[in-house]
RNA sequence: GGGGGAAUGUCCCGAGUGGCAAAGGGGGCGGACUGUAAAUCCGCUGGCGUUAGCCUUCGUAGGUUCGAGUCCUACUUCCCCCA
């Protein structure tokens, strides 16, 4: 599919040579589209947590590229979908959200892409709809008689995402199965309502994209297309966007610019060039002389693909902290406030607090437990002397310039300031 | 509708004779080596408790037993065979 067909549009060789794409349906025909003048096209986010993570990366920057290149990207925000749950690449139904969890995570989410995107009224400008708009309103009869007809179940069946968990032997409710079908549902609306011709996604909507663009072109004799990035993972075969830590989520109020940047920082050698391409704006002749770079000088390509990634979207200065805490870390060895810090009460601290209780409550262990056998193993560092004994009882005679610092491994760093 | 089998550590796969906090992988986390990389080697991987120990876990709910992942009953879901 990726087999250089040389397309002649701005987009899709942007698309191209940046590394987005994994599938489209009808190549000749969305480049020619795309040349024809500004498309509209589209990408659905479900609402299941408070913030989107890196993982969704690819998807946003793809609707950033989309408006580089003289287009209108649609954000359609799943408040309905979020109500029914993807099956894909879920083992299990996931509890249901309330409709004040759901809206409470649309708002949160909202607030990211426009650090991505430009919205308006203008002809290129971006969109956000919420599906709820229209899947609500929908009566079952009516929706069954008007889009389930077009469905077959022999071919609902042949889905990767019915699939698997059939044959993981996990049970599918009739719920989760009709996802797809408002999925296809929201392409023809967007169809119908922006003109939106263009449905993108990560590979494992495959399916989905493929139901809806079949459904726009049989109900309403419209084109419609369908492109797919390649599934990310890192070059040694790691599924991509956890870090230290856990998710990487996008929302500073959750993961903080430096712990950001530090997931950057920690890209793989193999990795840098593809991950630059994809989610920094830098040109691609510099990318190409910094991917170059050999051994340990690898390092400084690993800081600028940190800093553009941070930049886009915590903002320039907040990326510069974040390098400069970076910087003073671990390679001075010294404290930087940029740190993400764990606040205690002063009378706590001046009554002692038991270490494993404190690396828990600072978010460096799961639990007292873990936090003790960190230090069995040799993890745990105060003040940067490791710890073995996790049952020691913390005081102000430890606090170092007002701080005390605390580390889990050499990565997850946290100051533990009285206040 | 009838008959047979299956569900295990809330990340996944997967052993398990009535004494089980439950083998082994993968993944994850930590250590060593490096360059905050990869590969490799080592350790850890239910919660609380300093130790003793206590609590919670084998699809769900009951039961038998001093004691149940293991036996019985019902239910849920899945697979196979017959109709």
């Amino acid at each position: 599919m990726t087999s250089e067909p040389a397309f002649k549009s701005e987009f899709l060789r942007l698309m191209q040579t940046r590394g987005y794409i994994h599938q489209i349906t009808h190549p000749a025909e969305l480049d020619a589209a795309c040349l024809a003048g500004p498309i509209v096209a589209y990408i659905g986010f479900d609402a299941t947590a408070s913030s989107l993570h890196v993982g969704h990366m690819i998807q946003i920057m793809m609707l950033r590229r989309l408006q580089q290149a003289g287009h209108k990207p649609v954000v359609l925000m799943g408040g309905g979908t979020t109500k029914v749950g993807d099956p894909t690449d879920k083992d299990s139904q996931r509890p249901l959200l309330t409709d004040a969890q759901i809206q409470g995570n649309i708002d949160s989410i909202k607030t990211v892409f426009q650090r991505f995107l430009t919205f308006g009224d203008g002809p290129t400008d971006a969109v956000m709809v919420n599906n709820a708009e229209w899947l609500e309103s929908f009566g079952y009869v009516q929706f069954l008689r008007d889009y389930g007809v077009h469905f077959t179940i022999n071919r609902m069946l042949s889905f990767d995402s019915v699939k698997n968990r059939l044959d993981r032997e996990q049970p599918m409710t009739f719920l989760e199965f009709n996802y797809m079908l408002m999925q296809s549902v929201d392409f023809l609306e967007l169809e119908r309502r922006y003109g939106c011709v263009l449905q993108m996604g990560g590979s494992d909507q495959w399916g989905n994209i493929v139901n809806g663009v079949e459904l726009i072109r049989r109900v309403d004799q419209k084109p419609a297309f369908g492109l797919t990035t390649p599934l990310l993972s890192t070059a040694s075969g790691q599924k991509m966007g956890k870090s230290v830590g856990g998710a990487v989520w996008l929302n500073a109020d959750m993961r903080s610019p430096y712990d950001y940047w530090q997931f950057w920082r920690n890209t793989e050698d193999a990795d840098v060039g593809r991950f630059m391409r994809l989610f920094t704006d830098l040109p691609l002749d510099e990318i190409a002389r910094l991917e170059a770079l050999e051994g340990a000088q690898i390092n400084e390509a690993k800081k600028v693909l940190a800093n553009a990634a941070t930049s886009l979207l915590h903002g320039e200065e907040a990326a510069q902290a974040a390098e400069a805490a970076a910087v003073a870390a671990f390679e001075q060895g010294q404290l930087s406030t940029d740190l993400p810090s764990f606040e205690i009460s002063r009378a706590d601290l001046e009554a002692g607090v038991v270490l494993a209780a404190l690396a828990a409550d600072a978010g460096l262990a799961a639990s007292r437990g873990e936090a003790r056998r960190l230090a069995q193993g040799g993890g745990l560092r105060v003040n940067d002397a490791a710890e073995t004994d996790a049952n020691r009882t913390l005081g102000v005679a430890d606090l170092v310039d007002g701080v005390i610092k605390l580390a889990a491994g050499k990565k997850k760093i946290v100051l533990v300031r009285p206040a």
